[in-house]
RNA sequence: GCCCCCGUCGUCUAGCGGCCCAGGACGCCGCCCUCUCAAGGCGGUAACGGCGGUUCAAAUCCGCUCGGGGGUACCA
């Protein structure tokens, strides 16, 4: 690399003057659009909207969805965390044309004609960017240190270096001869700066914002390369927007003060072919010759908790394989994440991926930050379980049962044929009491497994005189009875009626004698799925509880 | 400190100068149904942050103010 500093005129200060980039519309024609999280952590609702959005207007448009892992900073990128986005986004449902796909052996495997799509597999592209920037003179060096950088900021916001914002620009960069004299002996080694225009000014209009007008005198010049060679994402994002053709850039809106310098240096790297000759230096496949540098961005408001405050682990439910562990539908995930901070023109809030495809802009997306309501999300859930085939929220219960999403393990992997009847058999029972998935193990021990009888359901309904004079009476009328529905709620009415007292007055001793609790599904269906022997037998083990036994 | 963004029911929002003493959804409350819990049906509660302008007329336009958020990293 040149140590020499260019002169103002050939970087990108050149463009100074105030200039405008953006649309106030989504573009016509195929979009390319991707979703680059940095792999720290787990994903979470934030992150999944700005996924989903970028998505639907990837299909809306008929073009492409792309899936990127921002692994530039290997202090805090891990390989699970890449591992547990990819499972996660693929679990939403949101599929992408491009981008790392996981290999059932755990592996990330690639799929696209422009990858690699993790950044850590991409250095020798952004070193050899990087080297082109310099050489044309766009970037510049800092000797400066993190310690040294810090406490020069610190003056400045504190107003005791006499003014001015801790705004970093060549112009404040500039060693002197004693300084790089000093430097060279100590041996330090530059970071290397964009030189962003020191006057005039950028708008970028959003599309969700309208135009934002930024002052180059206000925008900081980014390292684009570390000090010991590494790109920063300040580089790799934009080199892979471009290298990738990316259309349209929609992201959180915590990325909008930093979009003029990306804009100045997509242009720098579309000119002159400079990342068509970095390409092909290093033998990454070209790109498509139509493509020019994002031409449109939408900066979406940040979800908040419900507190109003960012989004943490405070909240509880934050990263999305919590939402499937709970039994959460990815359908009604969509649907609802869609609804937060958009909404459907005809003020429909219950919809399929059709209709949202079909309904979806950018344009219609609101501007303040949105807190995620679980309430909304869980009642939207039920509403999509009962709207679901019996057969397939049988097969959906399944990870519920089997030990799969949840601890208990009520049912064999795969199950029994005998576990499956029981499964199907308990769908209509529950079906329409269910808000989510997991609910159905509280709902299934008692057809699959012992009964757990309940102190305190014991003590009200089973062990008082009405109690014990309620299951002998049960006991009586089901001895013999024949085992459907019909027959059992007239021999169970029958019964009530020869007590003298109302249905419910012995509905709820046997519901507590046969399922342990006093919640469950209706009691007929119930009795007919636990089936005869264990309903007599359990009826039994209740009179003996009820008796103080 | 500096830059940028935002501000309608508890929450998500509709509203883009008169149709709004503000509509829908979730929640909440009440009633109906009912063997428990649900589901379902019906009804109700609840908001334009504040102050000044502009206008015959403002939630809608402008200014200020207050409040919230984001950025200000050799994190992304």
């Amino acid at each position: 690399m040149s140590d020499a500093v260019p002169d103002l005129a050939t970087t990108g200060a050149a463009a100074a003057a105030t200039t405008e980039r953006g649309t106030a519309t989504t573009p016509d024609g195929p979009l390319r659009l991707r979703f680059c999280p940095a792999p720290s952590g787990w994903l979470h609702v934030g992150s999944v909207r700005a996924a989903l959005y970028n998505w639907l207007v990837a299909r809306r448009s008929g073009g492409t969805f792309v899936f990127r892992i921002e692994d530039t900073d290997a202090e805090r990128a891990t390989l699970d965390s890449a591992r547990s986005m990819t499972e996660a986004l693929a679990w939403m449902g949101l599929d992408w044309d491009e981008g790392p796909v996981l290999a059932a052996d755990g592996t990330l495997g690639s799929r696209g004609a422009h990858g690699p799509y993790l950044q850590s597999e991409r250095a020798a592209l952004y070193a050899a960017v990087g080297r082109r920037l310099v050489d044309a003179g766009h970037l510049y060096p800092d000797l400066r240190t993190p310690a040294e950088l810090e406490a020069w900021r610190e003056q400045h916001r504190s107003g005791t270096a006499g003014g001015g914002p801790p705004v970093v620009k060549r112009s404040t960069a500039a060693h002197s001869e004693e300084e790089l004299a000093r430097y060279a002996e100590e041996g330090r080694v530059a970071s290397w700066r964009l030189a962003t225009p020191e006057a005039g000014s950028i708008t970028v209009v959003d599309l969700v914002r309208g135009p934002v007008t930024f002052e180059w005198a206000h925008v900081s010049d980014p390292v684009l390369l570390r000090s010991d060679g590494s790109a920063t994402y300040p580089l790799a994002n934009v080199v892979d927007d471009v290298a990738m053709g990316i259309d349209l850039v929609c992201r959180g809106e915590d990325l909008l003060s930093v979009t003029p310098r990306q804009i100045l240096l997509a242009d720098l790297l579309v000119a002159d072919g400079l990342i068509d000759a970095a390409l092909a230096e290093v033998g990454l496949p070209p790109r498509d010759a139509a493509w020019g540098p994002p031409r449109a961005w939408a900066h979406l408001p940040m979800v908040v908790g419900m507190d109003r405050k960012k989004l943490s682990k405070r909240h509880g439910s934050v990263a999305i394989q919590e939402f499937r562990r709970q039994g959460f539908l990815p359908e009604t995930l969509r649907n609802h994440l869609a609804l937060l901070g958009w909404s459907h023109p005809a003020g429909e809030e219950r919809f399929d991926d059709a209709d949202l495809t079909a309904r979806f802009a950018l344009e219609d997306v609101g501007r303040s930050a949105a807190a995620f309501d679980v309430e909304k999300l869980t009642t939207f859930n039920g509403e999509r379980i009962r709207a679901l085939n019996p057969a397939e929220l049988a097969d959906r219960l399944l990870p519920h049962l089997d030990g799969t999403e949840g601890e208990a393990a009520l049912v064999g992997r795969p199950p029994s044929d005998a576990e499956l009847a029981v499964v199907r058999g308990l769908v209509p029972l529950v079906q329409e009491r269910m808000q989510r998935l997991d609910e159905v193990e509280a709902y299934a021990a008692p057809f699959l497994g012992d009964v757990g009888y309940d102190e305190a359901a014991v003590a009200k309904h089973l062990a008082t005189d009405a109690g014990r004079a309620a299951l002998d009476a049960a006991a009586a009328a089901l001895d013999g009875c024949t085992w459907d529905e019909g027959a059992l709620e007239a021999a169970l009415r029958a019964a009530a009626e020869g007590l003298g007292v109302g249905f419910g007055k012995l509905a709820q001793p046997v519901r507590v004698a046969v399922t342990g609790t006093t919640v469950s599904p209706p009691l007929f269906g119930t009795l007919v799925l636990i089936g005869r022997e264990r309903t007599l037998a359990r009826l039994d083990a209740a009179r003996t509880l009820a008796a103080g036994g």
